[in-house]
DNA sequence: TGTACATCAGTGAACGCGCGTTCACTGATGTAC
DNA sequence: TGTACATCAGTGAACGCGCGTTCACTGATGTAC
């Protein structure tokens, strides 16, 4: 991606150009069909080429499948950067100015996730069948968390810590090295699970028939985590 | 399935029988490889028939499916009366027999959501690609949103309601005629959310690294449902 | 009780399809002198 | 600047596979008299 305009010989620059290409096809039809529905032959036939034109630029569908679920990761990482910096907001920025970051985080990760349901459920939605991640995600995955503690950080009032905040503190895998206390390791856990459910099912469409906004269930869970 | 043992002429009693075994190899291979690889040939190959056998009882791969779904949605359902009814616990007699029936609810949903996640993702999960629910579904899914209001009514000491309720409130059209208050609406819908989130979140096997006991979040989740 | 007939479960062959992937090839693009 | 060669993108044919589905059939099971 960060190759396409810039050194390399002309033929890398095309090199890399087509697999962006590729990439971008692949997304448009699991938008469409999911990621199950994934086929080599398809996309070349949706990009002009012919089936075999492919394995130039992949060595087979499992190295694709690797890579869009690698760039899925990064651009959620990448946004809710983007969102905690403030260069980009996630929901307009006419609303407050001072809003805490564990609010950009949330509204950042809920557009990200609506911009493309499907990239939501290749992060974080049930596992393709006979696909297995790469390992690079779990840095990623790591990197998100880490961010999330950092919000939480920031966030005031903290009463007394719940005792899964303790069995957390002492069972932690995950953000390791980071100073957060086991009530800010329960926060950031919760808010990661309460926002997911809240998503999961907008995104797949359990709410359809309801009637209610789903924005609004959104800002509640959200305001409960900032204010709870 | 309420038909195989009893009544029907013998013939009836055989398709019946049939029938269900078919479904329940199709659950083996959706257990194994998810929905979207579901296969007629397959199931017809494990089950020791020729493929074209299946076309007796189903009229295609749709057909099948939408029955899968049904069942599940179903199987819910029944399981969680069950549990609120008291004939079937979620997590052990021993336990508080005074529990609140919200909490049998949740524990008899994580068990039955864990005894096979597939079942669950199923029921709650990504929408399978080219295909869609049958319309009794939103019956039963409706079935249990009444349930789950049920439950919260009996709950003790709601604060001043968030302003969601309200609107939850005006945009309802899901266990109508329930004459559940809007704080009571807000509970259930929170219910679902909150525990799908954790639940579909530790089915998928997103916590698998990180080393904390996903049961305690759970438990967590719940204990703050009830008590906040 | 026995015979004649209807019902229906299951088979095997066949259809057309799309899949991932390999292979030997053509033709264009870039490099070296 | 022009020529000779190497690199490499893309093609078309082919392989084997499994899929859903149809069709005409065989043979067993049940029913009617």
């Amino acid at each position: 991606m960060a190759e396409t305009g810039g050194g390399g010989t002309p033929r890398e620059r095309y090199r890399a150009q087509v697999r962006a290409e590729i990439k971008q096809h692949a997304w448009e039809r699991i938008g469409t069909a999911g990621a199950s529905a994934l086929s080599l032959n398809a996309i070349a036939k949706q990009m002009g080429l012919s089936g075999p034109a492919l394995y130039r630029y992949f060595a087979g569908r499992d190295e694709l499948i690797t890579e869009l679920v690698r760039d899925a990761y990064r651009s959620l990482a990448d946004t809710l950067r983007a969102v905690v910096d403030g260069k980009a907001s996630g929901k307009g920025a006419q609303g407050a100015p001072l809003a805490p970051d564990l609010a950009k985080l949330a509204h950042g990760l809920r557009g990200w996730a609506l911009e493309d349901p499907n990239r939501y459920f290749l992060v974080y939605g049930t596992p393709v069948p006979g696909y297995h991640a790469p390992d690079d995600t779990t840095v990623i995955a790591d990197e998100i968390m880490r961010m999330l503690l950092d919000a939480c950080m920031a966030l005031p009032g903290d009463r007394e810590p719940a005792p899964f905040a303790a069995h957390l503190a002492e069972h932690r895998q995950w953000g390791e090295g980071h100073p957060a206390p086991p009530a800010v390791l329960h926060k950031a856990v919760t808010f990661w699970t309460r926002l997911h459910g809240v998503l999961s099912l907008e995104a797949a469409g359990h709410f359809n028939g309801m009637g209610f906004d789903p924005a609004r269930l959104f800002d509640a869970e959200l305001d409960d985590l900032l204010n709870g």
